[in-house]
DNA sequence: TTTGCTTATGAGAACCATTCACAACTGTAA
DNA sequence: TTACAGTTGTGAATGGTTCTCATAAGCAAA
């Protein structure tokens, strides 16, 4: 759990052991709000400002990952090594991960036809569970 | 112009005559600040609070789109008859449309296999012009 | 064209997620 | 253990957007 603070560079507190174990768990998508509740829980004396003061410090680290999806605020998940796009179920907000390398293909394809690389790619599909 | 604002079945007022003049004009894709001075020139007495008041319900319409890229506030456009994704120029912010039937394709084709069927999707590549 | 009702408006307050300022605290390397 | 630079909690500030409310102005009917 401290590597991660170590490889960032960064000091080793118990503030950010607690945020960190708290990512490392969560297998849902949690915002700032809700990472502050449960990193509270093991060591109470974690404030919302550090959770998102070290949340923008692991993100530039490559730590986590931030995504802004529609409605409400960001959304974190620590980064494993794979690439992945969302899908966002409209209904219950749940989140599903998926990874096409065809469309990531086809994406460069076309920012290439027109003269541009491709930096880093933004795509949600916000769906309905079929009945 | 004003048939719009009749075909939403709201008023036409002076306010929004402007406003919709002005998105009308526009090429690029304005924020509401943006749109709001572009409008004062045209009709003085147009208030912010009015821009996005009449931007939500044109939006509900189906007249205007909304897009919350990253930075920044949401940016519009008038949503003209075929559906697009936009790439983004990370150095200069100027926004470029595509479309891509082959990905749409996909999209539908992975929510599928997931047991959802997409609502809508949101597509942009963060892109950097090719020396 | 006047009336009367209903919707729209401007100004500024309120909101919400996020960041900042600052004085007190605490890792860390020596 | 010390000493200092990095971190912290608190509460205030920010920025985009929405709300409140008293006033203004479309619009349909007379």
């Amino acid at each position: 759990m401290t590597a991660a603070l170590k490889k960032a560079g960064i000091r080793v507190t118990r503030q950010r052991i607690a945020l960190l174990g708290v990512l490392a768990d969560a297998d849902d998508h949690p915002d700032a709000v809700e990472l502050h509740a449960r990193a509270k829980a093991i060591e109470p004396s974690v404030s919302l400002a550090t959770v998102y003061r070290t949340l923008t410090v692991l993100e530039e680290e490559g730590v986590v990952h931030r995504h802004a999806f529609q409605g409400g605020g960001a959304r974190f998940e620590t980064s494993h090594e794979d690439h992945h796009d969302h899908i966002l179920d409209v209904d219950t907000g749940e989140v599903i991960e998926f990874q096409s390398d065809k469309i990531e293909q086809l994406q460069d394809e076309i920012a290439r036809e027109l003269g541009y690389e491709v930096v880093h790619h933004r795509l949600e599909l916000y769906c309905r569970k079929k009945r």
